[in-house]
DNA sequence: AGGAATACTTACCAATCGGTACATTATTGT
DNA sequence: ACAATAATGTACCGATTGGTAAGTATTCCT
């Protein structure tokens, strides 16, 4: 196993004639608008400008390369999530998480919504298992917001009578929610006043004006 | 076009040997479980016990169908939503809606999460009409929310400085945000708990204790 | 220059997709 | 009894699905 999770590129043979990196971009485009089962080999293969047998040797299968893409995903442009974990205070934590998830879920230059909510929501059962991946990553960061926000009561930012758990569920719940509201439609502004209705009623303390 | 959008039993010919009722409440788990791409025309006729010929001559084709079993889920399992709208006070009316959607979302005699929201969030170009629908179903739930709040607003049951459009499109976004929740293996008790924090801080009058 | 190794292109595969033609069976009206 | 009507079961349709075999092209190493 790699340390890098990626092959190393081979000193001999032929060259790959595309950029892997680019290559995924524009498969988890494709993902990201139609979801794992609704984007089509043809589908990902016109995006990626390569063919199928390419895409093969280079990602594995579809599965595969779905879960590159997530992998992509959590580090590009929906890298706003882990990093506001690491604010001074529980209401700034959840501002960012917020205005972050605006921002990105109604970016004009990306597909509305967000890959990990909408990639594989109800499926089929040959889905089944990137399905799982999904609630998988979702569970994650729920939890990692939990862990955040206990430490948070822990120094008296949060009041005592708070309940990390059911308060990590709920900021989860509104995330997942703005991506819904993005893939019908909804704009940067209408998304951020979602964001606003929480922060302002954040039982944290709120930053001095 | 008949008054009840329903085609009227005929008087001749071989009688249909399945209720049209129960085969949609089997098409509607299977749709609900799978998304409408998910689910497959032989999935569709194993859950309704009848054949393709038959399901095709009783409800037009899998689009149709489709449509037909959303009638059904918001007439049926998802009856909470405008019932709600006619609480006396705001603070009820999202009450209602939250525990509604707590219970139902989460209800182990069906499939979890909610129809609306996970039948076609991404999809193929082929599947474009069904996923335009099922917007424009959770656009209503939203305008006839803002609609209620509004007049919530004038009655002084809302604050001067509330927002109507922006509360309805937060609660509509912790609604679909539930929905997200319950796919991914939250309980009901667990869906309470977002439901109660929303409530908890809702701006509108509380009812006496 | 000549392997060895790798990537690319074309063409194909079985399985499944949504949808239907056709013959058969069951019912009503006369 | 007999036509008219409608639902059923079987068997099929072309298109598309994810995935691959095989031949060709391009590179590195000796």
């Amino acid at each position: 196993m790699s340390a890098t999770g990626v092959t190393p590129a081979p000193t001999v043979g032929r060259p790959r004639a595309f950029d892997m990196e680019k290559a995924l971009q524009k498969a988890l485009e494709v993902f990201w608008r139609k979801g794992y089962e609704g984007a089509s080999l043809p589908d990902l293969c016109e995006a990626m400008g390569i063919n199928k047998p390419s895409l093969y040797a280079a990602f594995g299968n579809k599965e595969q390369l779905f879960l590159k893409t997530i992998e992509l995903y959590e580090n590009r442009p929906c890298a706003f999530f882990y990093p506001a974990l690491e604010r001074a205070t529980s209401y700034e934590v959840v501002q960012h998480m917020l205005c972050g998830a605006a921002s990105t879920n109604a970016d004009p230059d990306n597909p509305p919504g967000c890959v990990i909510v909408q990639g594989a929501l109800a499926c089929s059962e040959s889905a089944t298992f990137v399905k799982e991946a999904l609630i998988a990553k979702r569970r994650a960061g729920e939890v990692a917001l939990c862990t955040r926000l206990e430490q948070a009561k822990a120094e008296g930012d949060l009041p005592a009578h708070a309940e990390p758990a059911a308060l990590a569920r709920y900021i989860l719940a509104v995330l997942q929610g703005m991506a819904v509201q993005a893939t019908s439609g909804a704009n940067c502004v209408e998304l951020k006043q979602v964001a606003e209705t929480v922060i302002a009623a954040w039982p944290g303390k709120k930053p001095e004006l």
